[in-house]
DNA sequence: TAGATTGTTAATCGATTAACAATC
DNA sequence: TAGATTGTTAATCGATTAACAATC
C-alpha cells in the first residue's frame, strides 16, 4: 500500500490532474514552511486559519501566500479561510511527503552523526535506510540504530530500498568522487553538506547547505549595520 | 590591531570609499562561494584567472560573476582577468572577513557539537567564543577545546567580546526564547538551525538553515522527475 | 444581506542573461 | 596591431506586492 509503486501511481494520477503545474521555485521553496506551520497548528488543535494567520506563522506576508497557494489550486474559502488539516494534506501531497522517501547518508563525522540522529527526518517524509563511510574501522558502528556500512554497498543499498536522495556529509575533498558514485547508483537528488561545488549530469538536483556562506552572509551585513551605527 | 576597533574604523573608510555600496541580495550570497572558489586557485597555486574559469570553479555562468563582481568595483583586467589573491581580499574585505567575528553557539546537542568542531570557521573568519547550553548536567564538558557554560552567562559573554552574531542549535522549542536572551545581550545577527521561525525586531538578522526544508524540496523535484518518467 | 476573506489581476521590483563596446 | 577578456548595457525573465472583484 505504502509503497514506491503506490506513491508513483498516485502522482501520477495528480499531474493528470489539474494540480501539479509549474509551481514557481520561489514558491517550491516556501511550501515545506507552510507545512511546517499547518503541523504546529495541526498540533494545538486549531482547525480552521486566515491566510493572515497561517502567514504570520510561516513569517510571509498573507498576499505572498496566497499567491503561493493559488497554483496548488482552490483549497480555501472565502470569507472562511483554510481548513488547516485538509491544507496541510494537499501541501504534503503536493510536495511529495505523504509518503517516505528512503534516504542514505554518506560520511558518518560529527555532522553525519547529527543527521542521522535527526529526528526531523523521520517525522517530514524521510527515512534513513543507510549510513555510509569509506574508513574502514568505521564498519559495525551503530548511530542512530542503523548500521554503518561500506561505500562500497551503495549500488546494492540503492537497488534495494529504491534511493531517489542522498545526504553527503564528507570531507570537500570527498565529496565529488561520492557524487559522481551516487549518480552511478541511480541517485537523482542530493543534499551537500560538505563546502564544495559538486558538478553532476543534467537532470541530478542538487542542493547545498553551507554554514560558513551563512555566517559570511551574516557577517557582511552586520558589517554594514556596525558601520551604520559608527557613521 | 586585529581588534573590533581596527577593523570597524577600516569598514568606515572603506564605506567613505566606492566600493561598499548597494549590493543586490542575490550578489551578497554568492560572493562567499566566489571567495571560497578564489581561496582553492590560491591553494592551487593559479595567480590568475578569467571569469569564465571563475565563474566554473564557483557553479555560475561568466556574464553574472562579472555583474556581481562589477558591484564591487574594477579589480580585474580587460584581455587578462583577475589576478586571483588580489580578487580574493577585495571579496573578504566587502564581505568583512579580513578580521575574525567572534561567535556563540548555542545548543550543544548533537548539532551543536558538530558545529563546534567545525573547522570552516575559523578558516572563514569566524572564532567560536563560548558554547551555552541551558542543561546544568553539561557545565564543565569541553567540546573542541571550548569550555560548555550556562546560557545565563550569555550576557557576559557577549560584551567581553563583541560578539555580534549567534547561532541557535537547540530543539525548536527553546529556539524563540533563546533568541529574545541573544537580542537583549546586543546580538544583532543570528543563524538558526532549528527548525522554526523566530520573531525578532527590525534590525536584526536571520539565517535559518534547515534540513528538511532542502529535503522538501529535493522530494518535490524527485516527484516530479519520477512523474515524467513514468508518464 | 453584511462582513469577511479568498483567489486573481496588474503594476512594480529585482535578478538574470546575452551581447558588445571598451580596453588591456 | 590583433586577440582576449572585462565591465556595462539593455532586454528578458521571474518574484513580490497591493488592491479588489468574487464569493462564502
Amino acid at each position: 500500500m505504502a509503497s514506491l509503486r503506490g506513491w508513483r501511481e498516485g502522482l501520477v494520477s495528480a499531474r493528470t490532474t489539474d494540480s501539479a503545474r509549474d509551481i514557481p521555485e520561489a514558491t517550491v521553496a516556501r511550501l515545506p514552511v507552510y507545512l511546517r506551520a499547518l503541523t504546529t497548528l495541526v498540533d494545538n488543535g486549531t482547525a480552521t486559519c486566515s491566510s493572515e494567520e497561517l502567514a504570520a506563522a510561516a513569517g510571509v506576508n498573507s498576499a505572498k501566500l496566497r499567491k503561493d497557494l493559488s497554483y496548488l489550486g482552490s483549497y480555501g474559502t472565502r470569507g472562511v479561510g483554510y481548513d488547516v488539516d485538509y491544507l496541510r494534506y494537499q501541501i504534503a501531497r503536493e510536495i511529495g511527503v505523504t509518503q517516505d522517501w528512503p534516504v542514505v547518508i554518506v560520511g558518518i563525522g560529527n555532522l553525519g552523526h547529527a543527521l542521522a540522529n535527526f529526528s526531523g527526518f523521520r517525522s517530514r517524509g524521510f527515512r534513513v535506510v543507510a549510513l555510509l563511510d569509506a574508513d574502514p574501522t568505521r564498519r559495525g558502528e551503530v548511530v542512530a540504530g542503523i548500521d554503518v556500512r561500506d561505500f562500497a554497498d551503495l549500488d546494492a543499498i540503492v537497488r534495494e530500498h529504491g534511493v531517489a536522495i542522498g545526504v553527503i556529509a564528507t570531507p570537500a575533498t570527498a565529496a565529488q568522487d561520492v557524487a559522481d558514485r551516487m549518480v552511478e547508483a541511480g541517485i537523482s537528488s542530493i543534499l551537500n553538506f560538505a563546502p564544495t561545488v559538486i558538478a553532476v549530469p543534467a537532470g541530478v538536483d542538487v542542493r547545498k547547505v553551507d554554514l560558513s556562506i551563512e555566517l559570511q552572509i551574516l557577517a557582511y551585513h552586520e558589517q554594514r549595520k556596525q558601520a551604520e551605527a559608527t557613521a
